[in-house]
DNA sequence: TAGTGGTCTAGACCACGGA
DNA sequence: CCGTGGTCTAGACCACTAG
């Protein structure tokens, strides 16, 4: 891997050229997706990831450079370079844009209500790549925000990767789901979709939400992917708007 | 300029270290700012900067590099580097995020209401970083899909910066909003923020929109900025979500 | 064919964090 | 003090576009 004679030169054809920098990052994401470092570890470093892959220092700062705007890696001068996890504030803020008003962004604390076995529907499946049928995990769950109900989640998770899922482990775990979800299923969320509306409360999540019958709450649909753009979560979240809004930049 | 020997070094204390690239970035940003190339134009090319600020061409690259990430400059390979515009779809839809359940995402008609000059209400000029009372434009607009009225748009823009604003102006030129701004105003809009809520439509708007009264809208109030981060619109957007929906991508 | 951005390398030095 | 990532340079070659 000398002189700019790039691994891609010896593609077939011309359709999937692809430069060494990031076949490096696939490589890297492979090993993550395999677990070979965990959320929270440092990856080797970079001129060890250099020797390892036999390609230049410059090549891996920009393999990394990627993951890391991509949030799937976090780059700390002086220590070294680490695997992201939702504990960060960071991190999780992405995923969870409800903000007050007035006051400071605090954590919610959450409430579990059921972790049920079902089927998938057939857009469930869809939304999740499965078959019509496939086993699922349905956990629904309140946030609260200083005491006040604000946010129903309804979450879908395929059975098959969520396998001892229960009431118990939800309970037993504080902190963010996703930090569950990588800490004991080794599933790391990366990315997600979200669709929103506007739309009337129905009874059930009014009542949860302590809301007055068809008050408008905001629908949001998320779809959120792993390593290898794997869909692995579907959720479905009502969220009070009245004193909380939900932001985003436009970039 | 030569070995490693940055422009920072000269600086006083250590408070304020930027980088190299990222002063040649603000450099750039500042001739963006200053009208010397418009939206659409070629910059020059990395040599010629290089050439221009005494750096090597991977320092330009760098601090090109950071521009394009924020969709500032688009690099077009055996090209050039051109400035982005409102124009391109790929702009264009990141600011515009209602989509449709079923179908292309197509570009809407816009139908202007009405474009008035009016003060500054102590909200409005917070936010525009202006004082209570200043001249403003005020412009207030529908967006229909397919004939569907869809969106309203009531728009508050500083009047100094908007001058000869007016219905005639609005009528005249068809596209994006943004296009007449960086077009007849050289103001660009770079990035924004978004504050969303779920709201019960008021008549007025529920008139515009073609919906029955007190049905569920999404409300989103929309802080606007160009190049140096200087907030230069404020919007807000009440958009029926029946059959569009509010996309986001959490990344 | 000339000119642009894109990739890759090699090496020197800087800034930061922790031992 | 050392090891990490961060910056900067210089130069060679590749991929793409347009004339």
């Amino acid at each position: 891997m000398t002189k700019g004679k790039s691994k891609a030169g010896v593609q077939l054809g011309a359709a999937a050229y692809s430069p060494l920098y990031r076949q490096i990052r696939d490589l890297l994401l492979q090993a993550l997706d395999a677990g070979e470092w965990r959320p929270g570890d440092m990856i080797p470093s970079e001129v060890e990831l250099a020797a390892r892959y036999s390609v230049s220092q410059g090549t891996v700062r920009k393999a990394i450079d990627e993951l890391a705007a991509e949030h799937i890696v976090i780059r700390r001068q002086g220590r070294g370079t680490f695997v992201a996890t939702h504990q960060e504030d960071h991190i999780r803020f992405r995923f969870l844009r409800l903000t007050p008003d007035d006051g400071e962004r605090v954590a919610p604390t959450s409430q579990i209500l059921f972790c049920r076995r079902v089927r998938a529907t057939a857009e469930i499946a869809n939304a999740l790549q499965l078959t019509t049928g496939a086993p699922l995990v349905f956990i629904r769950r309140v946030l609260s925000f200083e005491q006040k109900p604000t946010l129903v989640d309804d979450i879908y998770l395929p059975g098959a990767l969520f396998k001892d899922m229960s009431i118990k482990l939800l309970k037993d775990k504080p902190g963010p789901l996703y930090w569950l979800f990588e800490d004991h299923f080794e599933v790391s969320m990366v990315r997600a979709e979200e669709k929103l509306r506007a739309q009337r409360v129905d009874a059930e999540i009014a009542t949860l939400l302590e809301l007055e019958p068809d008050q408008p709450v905001l629908k949001v649909e998320r779809t959120s992917y792993t390593y290898g753009d794997r869909a692995v979560e579907l959720r479905i979240g009502y969220y009070n708007t009245e004193r909380y809004y939900y932001h985003n930049s436009l970039i």
